[in-house]
DNA sequence: AAAAAGTGCGCAACCGATTGCGCACTTTTT
DNA sequence: AAAAAGTGCGCAATCGGTTGCGCACTTTTT
């Protein structure tokens, strides 16, 4: 059953035609007469014929088919991301091969090097935490493959792009919690060759030199795990040294501190107000919520699919790379908001 | 740049060898001398070699990938499943294609024709809601790859399979609530052509007829979203007819029901009882939490994934169908925690 | 009515790696 | 020393579509 497979010359055996014209026929060719069409495909039908990718992909030097490479799968940002992705490639006919990089540098190495032997038609990628040298996209560029940086990009290649705009939201969610008050404000930065944690890190400082604010930076190199939060939280508490207000880069870091802070007995946000980034659904559920920064990531995705499908499609070549940076929303909630600032549910600032 | 890609025929040209002697070296072949095999990868990376995978894959028809199906990659369940997928298959050198099926029981059928024509190696899948009959599936075992289903599977399919003990988890869960001194109980099922809902409508009937209570059903057929749920809770409140204790088969419809019911001020769980199933990361950070199912995505990832590739390489073909079931793990959290049964936040059953 | 354009299809090369078979030579066995 | 086994490599067919070119015929243009 199956085991000796229906081709074109089956087809065009039983016909008494060439394989050319079932091809043709099959590909919706003009040069084939409509009869010779329609019997082709009903004969294709009945003997329950299944076109061979793999050799058409073969023949034609591509596979129809766009590798992902993202650091994880089972993130929210991400998963909505390749959801977005999805909603723009199946229509358009290609597949996704997707790549996990569990944040190593040496897997996304690896995945690129497969997706180039796979010779899928073009990629779309957020770089690991540790990536800091871009060698191996660069490969993948030079043999001809369109490279479409998401999220965490690398300044230095000319590709095309599609990035928050991860200064103002930071400048906006530290401006937020000055405005509600609060003067002692710490951030806790992830590595900094990473242009998302750069910008971040800077639109904290700009918000705080604009309000004459002492900077009180905290480097968390890649640590951003929950984890790495509660062990931080933990350290503060042992010190007694608790900020007033702590905005991060990360929800999961974020949820680390304030999981430890409560525990501890502090009062969120009497005690200490709490921000996070990237809007993971348990900010919104927590309580008191966590204030966050919704970054779109359905529209992300769409819109670096989108990108690399006109680079794949369009017959003029594009000689320009683009950049599409997307404004992330910012979403106060009660880690932030003093009740006296609360009037009515509504917030004064 | 990368027009003309580098072959084993110029590899074998520039050493003045053949070419079967360069696929030979390149796949280490005991029949080839190491000093041979040594020059020609010497040579392969100074040429920046790259293999062709899809020629490789035409030859030996089969593409050295595997295919899954979901419902929604952007689902915490099924992302962790993919997750746990690709930790089993990436060390063994297969890649992932993966397509969501969005419900939809059409596109389930055009996703398993893809993966047919793109001939991969197997298929790992979860059923849509929708899906009622598996002629698609079958279509994709006759062609001779092999299928496995996790979670929301085929019963009238005789092949591998991962699943939840549901009946077992929804007993439980139900006869928590029962422990919990709720009487008036209902459960909100879902589609009952679907194993999963089946079974967990099952084990709340289980529980009930156990303890002598009425059942009390709901029928959602295949609206189980937060939107759903909310638009039940608005239905009860309307009524002024709210049970004392729900149970239901998803996390996100007892979200909506959740949220809703809290927003209209009945109070969790001293008005009303909920319990959800699946274990969302939402469900642990509410106030009070929701007493929930952990299914094990990872690890069903991971069994599934086994499961395949050891049908995949054994040697001898493996006669029957396997069938692993997980046991889901009871989450009892606030939600279903009446006061004075709690002393010292120990569970008193 | 001759030339040009269009229609319908077949021929055969081709994409790049794989692999059964065979040949020549070397080493081991009896 | 002859037979057997092992080693190292090449030849050439093969996988299944795709596509440039060309031929024969029909329709349109001038």
């Amino acid at each position: 059953m199956g085991n000796r497979k229906i081709t074109i010359h089956d087809i065009a055996a039983k016909l008494g035609i060439s394989a050319s014209t079932v091809s043709r026929a099959l590909n919706g060719h003009s040069r084939i007469s409509k009869n010779t069409r329609d019997l082709i495909k009903k004969t294709a039908i009945e003997l329950n014929y299944k076109p061979n990718n793999l050799a058409s992909s073969f023949r034609k030097g591509k596979s129809n088919s766009i590798g992902i490479i993202i650091p994880r799968i089972n993130r929210h940002f991400f998963s909505n991301t390749i959801s977005g992705m999805e909603s723009i490639t199946n229509p358009a006919g290609y597949n996704l091969m997707i790549c996990q990089t569990n944040e190593s540098a040496e897997e996304e190495a690896k995945s690129i090097l497969n997706l180039i032997s796979s010779r899928v038609d073009g990629i779309i990628m957020s770089v690991s935490v540790e990536t800091k040298d871009t060698k191996h996209i660069e490969a993948a560029i030079s043999e001809g493959i369109p490279v479409v940086q998401f999220d965490r990009i690398s300044p230095q290649l000319d590709i095309d792009k599609v990035i928050n705009d991860n200064k103002t939201a930071s400048y906006l969610i530290t401006n937020h919690l000055i405005n509600q008050g609060y003067k002692n404000i710490v951030h806790c930065a992830g590595p900094q060759h990473n242009t998302v944690y750069f910008d971040r890190l800077n639109g904290y400082k700009q918000a705080m030199k604009k309000a004459k604010l002492n900077l009180q930076i905290v480097n968390m190199a890649e640590n951003l795990t929950r984890h790495d939060g509660a062990d931080l939280a933990k350290k503060w508490i042992q010190e007694g040294n608790i900020p007033e207000a702590i905005s991060t880069s990360s929800d999961y870091l974020s949820l680390g501190i304030y999981i430890e802070l409560k525990k501890a007995g502090y009062k969120i946000p009497e005690d200490v107000a709490i921000t996070g980034f990237s809007n993971e659904p348990f900010t919104e559920y927590l309580e008191p919520g966590i204030t966050t920064l919704e970054q779109h990531g359905l529209e992300m995705g769409k819109s670096a699919a989108k990108l690399l499908i006109e680079r794949l499609t369009s017959t003029r070549k594009i000689p320009v790379s683009r950049m599409i940076t997307i404004q992330p929303e910012l979403l106060v909630r009660g880690s932030t908001l003093r009740s006296e600032l609360l009037i009515n549910n509504k917030i004064i600032t």
